[in-house]
DNA sequence: ATAACGATTGCAAGTTTATACAAAAATGAA
DNA sequence: TTCATTTTTGTATAAACTTGCAATCGTTAT
């Protein structure tokens, strides 16, 4: 636990399960869960990791995650072994071809695990409407999911 | 050109246009447009519309909307009330986001009341894609449907 | 082992952002 | 209008964040 790949593991679980409203506030959280270091790394740290302050809808300032990769890192992803068979994109949308009678399960892993970047799924049988947010790039969303499923190029 | 609305408007647009660092940037293409203000207004100003320093992919920061959707928390709540939980648009499209397996009954309901400004709708077990009429505004849809899910409940 | 090189970090200084407070401007009621 | 009340803004300052630099830590090659 002091080494700094699982430093910013933890950072990562510590901005999404507290309300962390500054580097102080994250520093002391930090120091409670064994870490010791300065404000200064923590501001490269939360750079690296993409981590901003933004504002939350009560108006307060709140640490949260911009990248929203992390999800894969998770340790297991149903979706990984579900697998896919293509993606492509038209206009805003995004189009995966999967086996026959997979795409309601993989889809209902996008939504679970694909967070805002996605703003919903439609289901057939062995095709998957995926309406990302305005704002997500084709590359970003294509990151994101097939970080989420692995098959895919 | 010179109250406050006015102001946040062009706030808004020049984040979206130009790629802004600080609000000292900011503070400078307000000048240029006219508006003379201070950093301390900025900040406000940009806390009031939830914009907020980001990192863009290059690794640099840059100020972002965090509000990615411009509906209004009236509609929001009203969607609330029948179970839908959200709605979003993504370029010409509309996505509503429900309780789990009431899409398809909304959906019914939009069909079978939005009129003209709905072409038709796709639902899923917990999204539907609204496709709107070319020609509606975005403020506009959000309106119908807002009033029709408040007629609904 | 040790030299060389890259990565990581703390320190301190610099930059940027947020806010307390008071003044000015807008709003409203009588 | 005039007074009271609220909202908006600037000033000044505090708080928060970023970064250059040098020291340290880790690797790898010799």
């Amino acid at each position: 636990m002091k080494n700094k790949n699982d430093r910013l593991q933890t950072i990562r679980q510590v901005v999404i399960e507290c309300k962390i409203g500054s580097q102080e506030e994250l520093l002391k959280e930090l120091l409670h869960r064994g870490y010791t270091v300065t404000q200064a790394t923590l501001s490269r740290d939360l750079k690296r990791l993409k981590i901003t302050k933004t504002l939350d809808n009560t108006g307060e300032y709140r640490y949260r995650l911009t990248d929203l990769s992390f999800i894969s890192e998770k340790s297991e992803n149903n979706a990984k072994a579900l697998g896919a068979n293509s993606l492509e994109f038209s206009g805003p949308l995004a189009v995966m071809k999967t086996r026959s009678g997979y795409a309601g399960a993989i889809a209902a892993e996008i939504d679970q695990h694909a967070g805002e970047a996605v703003l919903g799924t439609i289901a057939g049988d062995d095709t998957i409407l995926i309406i990302p947010r305005e704002g997500f790039s084709r590359v970003e969303i294509t990151n994101i999911l097939s970080n989420l499923i692995e098959n895919l190029s």
